[in-house]
DNA sequence: GTTGCTGCAAAAAGTTTGCAGGACG
DNA sequence: CGTCCTGCAAACTTTTTGCAGCAAC
């Protein structure tokens, strides 16, 4: 475990994470963080993602037709909800029990994920279509 | 909807998919498909794969740390294993009741996706720890 | 002062698109 | 025989890497 500097750009892309209500893209972590640190590169960002991943600090969250994204460990555990008309990614609490009696002998669980699709509080009331081509 | 043609292509990768035993990714599909139609080229992997989708003939299967990877429909409703040791994706049966409850008011659940994580079979009783950078 | 970190730009990987010719119906 | 589909190659998008200079410690 090499030890790590404390930079402003490194700083910047943790508080980002930090201060985030919901997952997050690279391109909107860029974005937020070169706020603090104008001369942020994507580079930077990407190299800082990988190491907070390898140190457990953040994990990805990858769903289908979207883009990849990133959030910080620190937040209670939760699952996600992707709404298939507005395309927000929600995070949503709780959890359920009885996932590691899906598993076959044999299998160890460690961890897991939820996405769950359907239609947010906001889109709900309005038509069911999706917007454009999905 | 407009027509779709039956070319050789388009059986070989549909084929592709059915026989699989679990999620293929585009590189995996292409593979299999040449060996029926030699000259396919990696464009119409995706041009066919895309219409499929959109005919929800197949869901696409995103995994942190995995290629994007493709399924047929028809299959039964099932979820997915990723093994941290040997990143093998694996097909598990059965499902969990109670995912409604985690959404808020408001929220109309349509679809969900599991993906749970740790150690196959295979490789349980050996080292618990990763084979590479992970 | 040493060494790791950063920004830039180029490279690599993954996906989409334009086009001319061929195959399906 | 018209139209859609295909393969090829180029364009695009996303992610990684090389390198010289700077900053952290």
């Amino acid at each position: 475990m090499p030890k790590t500097r404390d930079t402003p750009q490194r700083r910047a892309i943790a508080a980002v994470l930090e201060r985030a209500e919901g997952p997050l893209s690279v391109h909107d972590i860029l974005q937020r963080a070169q706020r603090e640190v104008p001369r942020l590169g994507i580079a930077t960002v990407y190299r800082v993602l990988a190491e907070l991943r390898r140190a457990r600090a953040v994990v990805s969250v990858e769903v289908a037709g979207h883009p990849v994204c990133y959030e910080a460990t620190r937040r209670a555990h939760h699952h996600h909800f992707h709404c298939r008309r507005c395309r927000t990614l929600y995070d949503v609490g709780g959890c359920v029990a009885e996932l590691a009696s899906l598993l076959p002998r044999g299998f160890q669980l460690e961890d897991h994920e939820i996405v769950l699709r359907g239609l947010c509080a906001r889109c709900a009331p309005l038509s069911p279509a999706a917007p454009s081509g999905g």
